[in-house]
DNA sequence: TTGTAGGCGTTATCAT
DNA sequence: ATGATAACGCCTACAA
């Protein structure tokens, strides 16, 4: 009834349970007849090692930490599951599994921190960094190992992956100029927000870049990440008495809402978003797209091996669809 | 620098082990000046019990299994977040955690056992059932718990939690009649996926009720899941020789599909779509919402209390946004 | 009410 | 190369 133990294995083998363990753990150390009598009989009994005993001996539980938040319900759904999903694969081949769980913004620390000394996980991925995100040092002080989706200000000196976001905005810029494009708003979420501000630079680095930042006051607008106030931006703009010809976004849920307010009022306005929701597909909304996957595997490589090169960014990829068009 | 154990709380509040145990789990069993001693004393080595090690004497876990599928990169986003972050948060009361895992269709259930085997899981949560679908009797003939979004065919006689599909789409057809429809299609995924044919059952016997069902023939069209096969559908329906004023699908994916297809020709196609995915929002899609926090407590619960109800049938709630207008 | 002993399944150390 | 012993941290008897 009870899966069975080392020690079973160890009767039906014929041997002591220490040569099973060596068998495991040490395979040269045993006699090729021996261990051949050992595996038969593991693989007889379908024997597996109790993980929770493992963990108990080695200090170690192989399970990492990874806070899920609600969707935010005026929001588009973001990436989570691809990023989970690219950690759990990850994670597979290091025999470390995904532990999710929940918390409110103030206690997420805290939460962190309970399940670590209760030896629950080994460490955590953070992700949602703000500039003056107070989990880095805060998880660094308790010596809990983390890995970040996202970095702090200036010098982060966490091990962190990223999304070179100004790249993005920066390639969606091009793109729109190449097309013709000479007024290029930008909208994004909250101040505050890393992935805002560095979204933004890129859009003025790239503007700048083709002497196309004079023309650009007022064409920078920050407010909540809905489709709601998206759409409130795209109708300010389009009002605007100078208008822009073109707009990009920090995310698809703005980007969306200004296609919206363009749509509906039928306006000529080419929009690309950030993120390549699915929706933006749905919208033929053209969106950078972030390499997701790759960005799970590097943060789960960072956590393993501890010590590893403290911060790594990631390029994202502009795709083109309907919404950016000749103006 | 080890998490402090049951020994080092001892040691400060000057008792021996087995007396913070039983302040711990029998707290009625020791005089109260020496409880408050222990938990002053673990309050101030910010002790908590080892779960491995507590999961090693109990033979429990306190992990249910969750495999996570790579996101389909054709279809929307879909609901695992919700889904998820509910399970996760109603597994918090009974302080059990979600354990994710990756797999092929073909070696789910063995990675299932493995894990169980292996102690890292006590049960596991089971979605995407189909009709004839191996994985319920297989677990149950492995004696693994588990607990289902979905039911298989006829009698499921396993612990399910699923959503009245069919009374999903048959919200959405009365919806439709009473907008003054009469020639309303259905749409939806492969045969074979139980969740399609209870929605074709939901679609047909609304028709039949208000005696709709005769001029239906050829407008139940059954493809993949993408949104471009939705476009072809939306196509082809707009060019029956007696076209429908309405389209119902099983799913957001599709629905948008015929909505894209319908738009782009300007046609007067209304639209109703099934699982209200960020993307219906975003595409003023009219859609069938499903109550997935629900579902994903009650999942746990049935999974937590084995023996309990076996069936729960919750009733999804039709959204009306733009695409369903008058005819 | 409190303390003592044993065992959960594993691995590491030390003999043999 | 293989076998005995101890320890990881906890809990549940049982004894005092």
């Amino acid at each position: 009834m009870h899966p069975p133990t080392v020690e079973d294995v160890a009767r039906v083998a014929g041997v002591s349970r220490q040569t099973v363990s060596n068998v495991l753990n040490a395979p040269q150390r045993v006699r090729p007849e021996t261990r051949e009598r050992v595996e038969a009989a593991i693989a007889k009994l379908g024997y597996r090692p109790n993980r929770m005993a493992q963990s108990l001996q080695a200090a170690t539980s192989r399970m990492i930490g990874y806070r899920i938040k609600p969707a935010d319900p005026h929001g588009l759904s973001s990436i989570h599951d691809r990023l989970l999903h690219a950690m759990s694969e990850a994670g597979r081949a290091a025999d470390h599994h995904m532990l999710l769980f929940t918390a409110n913004d103030e206690d997420e620390v805290a939460n962190v921190q309970a399940l670590h000394r209760a030896g629950a996980i080994d460490g955590v991925v953070l992700y949602g960094i703000g500039i003056d995100d107070p989990r880095p040092p805060a998880l660094r002080r308790l010596r809990i190992p983390f890995a970040a989706f996202g970095r702090t200000g200036v010098d982060s000196d966490h091990p962190w992956v990223d999304i070179d976001n100004a790249a993005g905005t920066a390639a969606a810029v091009e793109h729109l100029v190449e097309l013709g494009h000479r007024r290029i708003a930008f909208v994004s979420g909250t101040v505050g927000a890393a992935v805002a501000d560095r979204c933004a630079e890129g859009w003025r680095t790239a503007l700048d870049k083709h002497g196309l930042l004079d023309g650009s006051h007022g064409l920078n607008l920050r407010g909540e990440d809905t489709i709601a106030t998206g759409e409130r931006f795209g109708d300010a703009l389009l009002d605007h008495a100078d208008p822009p010809t073109a707009v990009v976004g920090a995310n698809d849920t703005l980007a969306i809402g200004v296609l919206r307010a363009a749509r509906r009022r039928g306006a000529r306005l080419a929009v690309v978003g950030f993120d390549d929701t699915p929706a933006a597909v749905a919208m033929d909304l053209s969106s950078v797209r972030q390499p997701i996957e790759a960005v799970g595997h590097a943060i789960i490589r960072a956590l393993l091996n501890e010590g590893g090169p403290t911060g790594l960014l990631l390029n994202p990829e502009l795709v083109v669809r309907a919404s950016s068009a000749l103006p």
